[in-house]
DNA sequence: TATGAAAGCCTTTGGGG
DNA sequence: CCCCAAAGGCTTTCATA
């Protein structure tokens, strides 16, 4: 788990394919990178043991289970102590529709990223879950048109 | 594809399952929700098929390859046209440091979610890459000091 | 839509270069 | 650090209800 891990061109290739299909085969991974199996196999756990791979999620979309309309709200939080703070972002983080909770430097503390079923519902979350608390001080709403997202690495081929 | 797909509860558990780890064996998968294997293979395909599953990735420590320095950036386009937006699009897309772009409602029309090596990238992000485009009217810029993120469903257990 | 059984492939381990 | 080879387990198919 140090913070500087040498990584070989192999294991960038990779990183990039288990980035873009985490359910590869093993076998199907080696031959991409030119590497026998039982070889990727010691890399890939190798970069898991080394937390460069944190996990594998499956991509499941919003809207589909009924929550299509999405959001970035942006949430400051007075006073910006500890014992606020903590809670405020456990509370959030219990919350269905929350997708991403992000803790910036700036005018606003918070950026939390949320998926609702319709613009009530999204009322219903800034006015009953976010400034019905005393540690909120306001709340900017941004809905979200589009968005596009990716891992930290380019995809293979470019 | 159509938008309204008919969600049963087992559906919902191979959801989330997959959502927390999408390398587990079907095998295992089918114990979890108390269907048969060939059942819940059928179900996992009828899940992708259908678009609820978009995808599977592995998740890649910015850090750790060597970024980790995170920031929003906050881009206004002007004039806000097809033919100036979606170039630019592009070629947030195309840069290594952008993790996510989201096209929004409000002041600010893109957030741009970036993983730098240090200030000094960051800083050449936003002049070179941003600024320097006759579409891009004024970027804010905010660091990230921590984050939190998952997928639209609560973990299973909760 | 769900199941069980069978065939084949993949993962995984251990030895060796 | 890499590879080969073998054993065991898993995926996947298909007939059936």
């Amino acid at each position: 788990m140090s913070e500087n891990v040498e990584l070989s061109p192999v294991d960038l290739d990779i990183l990039r394919l288990l980035q873009n299909d985490a359910r590869i085969t093993n076998k199907d991974l080696a031959a991409a990178v030119g590497i026998a199996p039982s070889t990727c196999l010691d890399r890939v756990a190798r970069l898991r043991d080394t937390g460069v791979i944190t996990g594998q999620h499956a991509s499941v979309d919003a809207a589909k289970l009924g929550r299509p309309l999405e959001a970035f709200l942006f949430v400051q939080v007075r006073p910006h102590r500890r014992p606020l703070v903590d809670p405020f972002i456990e509370h959030l983080l219990s919350l269905p529709e929350v997708r991403a909770v992000y803790h910036l430097t700036g005018p606003d503390d918070f950026l939390a990223h949320v998926a609702t079923s319709s613009a009530g519902e999204l009322q219903r979350l800034v006015l009953d879950e976010l400034t019905a608390r005393d540690e909120v001080a306001r709340v900017h709403t941004n809905l979200v048109f589009q968005h596009w997202s990716g891992g930290p690495l380019l995809p293979p081929g470019t």
